[in-house]
Parts: structure tokens; sequence; C-alpha cells
DNA sequence: CCATCTTTGTGCACGCGTTCACAAAGACAT
DNA sequence: ATGTCTTTGTGAACGCGTGCACAAAGATGG
């Protein structure tokens, strides 16, 4: 660092690691509680703690923002909540719609965190004609067919689909056509989209079965019997590698899948995938 | 993500990276799709595609859970749905209990993808007493007096909370005391937990500050004066290295923050910590 | 002005996750 | 049976992120 005037090939955009961004709102948060209490400096140890993360690490996250930290004291409070707020670009103003106002969009209308930072709610939007004019957290809902005009007027850039997912991917496409560049996806399904846009997903349903694994794993420790036991003969328990011959071929047993392996399985169709915007995570 | 203990010092739990477990809700939500549409097998490439994936981590995923395809052939859609399926742990009932029942809270509770996969909302339970007994989604809401006896008498692993921040980290300690050991958490706020509890966080305030993040990148990329210009004498931008004597040391200037460098911020408290159950992520 | 103490900033090493590239396994046609 | 073609399973290289450990910077006290 010192007096390296030397290179800097990651000075401006490249810079900051994914992983330090993604830090960034949690230090933000922990830093705004400490002003608000004003508190006028922390050690890197002290924020870490109130961050849930490491003391090195937040340093060394901080350190690609430049060094704004004081040897022997700690970083100043005000001053660093302003060069990450800058940092995120949350000092200027962002509108944003959200498209798709069932549960979940309205729950997402009233969440007071939008403004908080820098996001306004342009608009709600909805499909249904029934919605239109309706007001929910004191905005009218506006019908799709305005999406575009929406999007332009205000010079949208950041959209949220908390559509069914059936909707999702069309809402996106008109979003991108529009001019939207960054999508938070409520919708339980994959969206694609062209280069240039950003998406970020928030999925209730995967969270839950990644508790689940864990939940199951824990449970199998104390109790080798609920877990454990595949319902045939399948690999993967008992040797270190699955690729044993008799495991494998049991599977793929012709077009059949009614073979001992696999059960037939619950015969309802997933709900997971055509839930409407009633969920979001 | 989760807060909670992100030490995964590789027991001997041999297998399944973290990475990986992640991705297959993701696998088996593009499976269903093929299995309702009677789709009989699917090569390594066409499933990647439907998850959105490369097909080279796909098919290393799934060699982590044994080796269920067959070459020149593809994986049969059946058997991998059970197959994962039965390792994430979705072929027992998973009860499960949301705490804070406000709009969020009521978003979550008619979400359908509950009882799709496994998981069975087991109480809806609020601490506001009006809320007692008044039906969510056709569950009767519990008063939190009731936490305890409803945890244990239902078995409860798996809990979500969906209150405001400032009882987001005292709901989290009951659950944990009546022994729950997963917890999903909608409340912006970090939650400190025991060994042994896993923690996951939905927080739509930094996913959206992390698009913000990436936002402001791609319009300064285009018109380098709306992001890069620092209201004031601030390192960092107009020099290279932000230790220059004139720059850094203009920030912790004494106790006041009303220096130059970073200034007043807005006056309002953040609504963000505060923020009822009505926000999740 | 010097000694000591605190806390930052970072060089370095390690481990996880991703990706490439290919040998081997099996299906299928002849 | 044998050859060809398709697709899996994985060895190996690479890059990112994490955490350790420490030198340097600066505060503080004598």
């Amino acid at each position: 660092m010192a007096t390296g005037r030397t290179h800097r090939p990651a000075t401006r955009s490249r810079g900051i690691p994914e992983a330090t961004v993604a830090r960034l709102p949690l230090y933000l948060r922990a830093l705004t509680g400490l002003s608000e209490r004003s508190v006028p400096t922390v050690s890197s140890e002290e924020l870490a703690a109130a961050a849930g993360v490491n003391s090195a690490k937040l340093r060394k996250d901080f350190s690609y923002l430049g060094s704004y930290g004081t040897r022997g004291v700690g970083y100043d409070v005000e001053y660093l909540v302003y060069q990450i707020s800058r940092e995120l670009g949350l000092t200027q103003d962002w509108p944003v719609v959200i498209v798709g106002i069932g549960n979940l969009g309205a729950a997402l209308a009233n969440y007071g965190g939008f403004a908080s930072r820098g996001f306004r709610v342009a608009a709600l939007i909805d499909a249904d004609p029934a919605m239109a004019g309706k007001p929910v957290a004191g905005i009218p809902v506006r019908h799709s067919d305005q999406l575009e005009d929406i999007i332009r007027d205000n010079g949208v850039s950041i959209g949220v689909i908390a559509t069914p997912a059936g909707a999702a991917q069309q809402v996106c496409d008109r979003l991108v056509a529009a001019g939207v560049t960054s999508i938070l996806n409520f919708a339980p399904t994959v969206l694609t989209v062209p280069d240039g846009v950003d998406v970020r997903k928030v999925d209730l349903s995967i969270e839950l079965q990644i508790l689940a694994f864990h939940e199951q794993r824990k449970a199998g420790e104390d109790a080798p019997d609920v877990p454990p036991p595949p319902p045939t003969t399948v690999a993967q328990d008992g040797a270190e590698h699955p690729g044993t011959p008799a495991t494998a071929p049991a599977a793929p047993e012709g077009g059949a899948p009614g073979d001992g392996a696999a059960p037939a399985r619950r015969g309802r169709k997933g709900p997971d995938d055509e839930l409407p915007a009633v969920m979001p995570a």
C-alpha cells in the first residue's frame, strides 16, 4: 500500500470483490446504528462483531475502499457511513418499480426500508385490471399495460418482480426492453437476461430446502436410522466413491421409472413453481 | 449468507459442498418441471440450461450424490427427482413455525410452496394479543406466550422469523432454547446463535443495495460525471492512494463529524433497522 | 523527544469452487 | 460382435475468498 503510486489496475471499476460488496450493506447497517447512538469511532474488532464477521475480513474489505481508518484509534463512524453509502451508490435516488402486487408485492410495497436508503417506489404494477387504481401502501396500482411508459417516464433502472413464476420471464423481458438493467426476482424461476443486466433472486423455497438438508444431517448424526438409509442399493453412503458397479446401474433401468429404487413420488404437482406472488424467498 | 456457524471444518461430513447443496433445489425444480411434462431423461446440458448453470458444474454436483446418470443417454428424471429429494431431506415432514405475522409473515403463510416440499406450517405466532385466534391463510394465529409449547408439541426444528428487527434476536433466542436448530431470518439484523444452529437470512435491503452498487458502476462507465465526483476533498478519487496527508486525516478530525469531508447525512433515522415484519429481505 | 501501546493495513498461505478437457462407459447401428 | 457416436464422470489447473500473523502508523504518556 504505502507510497505505491505504481500499479493500481483495480482502481476504479474492477476493485471491490463481489464478496466485499455483499458485506458493505451489513457494515453500513451496523454503522448507522452506532451513528444514531452518537458513537464517534469504532475499532475493526467492535464493528466486525456488530456485523457478525471476522475483523480481519472487515479490515480487508475496507482496504478496498481506501484507507479510512486511523491506527491506534479505529474508524470514524460518520465518515465511514458516508464513504460506504457513496460507494454503494446510495447517495443518489433510485426509483424502483414493483411488478406483481399480490401478498408479497403488497408486503414489499409496505416496506419502509425502501425509502430509507435512496430507494423510492416509483410505481406498483399488476396485470389484474381489478387492482388498477386501488392504493397499496399509499400508492395507486397501475396496470401492466403502462409498464413501459412508467419505466421510461421515471427513469427506472431497478425492477422488483413479485409475480407468479409463470409470468416472471415475460415481465422480466418487458422490463429489460424498457430499460431496466437490475432485477430483484422473488418469483421461483430462473430468469434469462441479456448481458449487462444484473439479476438477484430471493427464493424462500430454496432457503428452506438448504436448511432441511443441514437439519437432516444433524438428525442423522444423532440417530443414524432416519436419514442415512437409502431406499435400495444406492452408493454414496457406504463407500467413498459412488462409482461402484453394483449401485449406479440400478437406476436408469430402461424407460420405466417404476423400479424399486425410485418409489412413486407424491402425485400432486409441485405448487412451488406455479405459486403466485404470494411468496418471495 | 447465514450469520450462523459459517465455519465448516469439513468435519467428516464427507461430501456435498455447500455450493452444491445450494444448487440442488434449483435442479430439483427444473426436474420437477420436466417430470410434469413426462420427459423421461435429460442430458446434463439440457438440465443445466434449465437450471441456469454450467453443465460441467451440474455433472460435478451430481457426482457428489453418486453416479446417477447413464453415459450416452443422460439422467433419468424421476429417479433423479427422488435422489435429490432424499438428499435434501424432503422425503420427510418438516413442521415449521412462522413468528411475526405482519405483512410479510402473512404473505409467507399464504405461500403455497411450503406444503409442496415436505414443509408444513405448524403454527403462526405473533406477539400482538389482538392477532391471537385470528386466522391467517386458514391457520389461527397463536400468541407468542405459547411459543415454547408449540415448538415442543410439534417437534418443530425450523423457525422462520418475520418480526421487526428489534424483536428478532429475542425471538431467535426463545426458538433456539425451545429446540429449534434451523432459522430463516427475514428481519434486517444479524442474529447470534450457539453452535449447531443454522441461520440463513433473506434481506431485501441488502439485495437492493448490491444492485445499486452495480447499477452505479454501469452508469459511471457511460457518464463519468454522476458517480465519481465525491462532494468535497476526499481521497480515493483524486489521488490514487487515500493515504496522502491532505486527504485521509481530513476525516477523523476530532469528534466533530461536521467537517467538510463527511456532509451531514439525512437527519432521519434509518427506518431500515426499525422496520417491522413488513419487510423480508 | 522517546518509549510504549493500540489498531490498522496487508503479504501470504490455504482451501473451496469453478471450469476445462478428456478418457471411459454405454447406447445404437451395422 | 464390432465400430461409432453420445454423454457422463472426473483429474487437474486456476482464481477467488478467508484467515493468520505481523510490520508499520499513529496515539498516548512520561
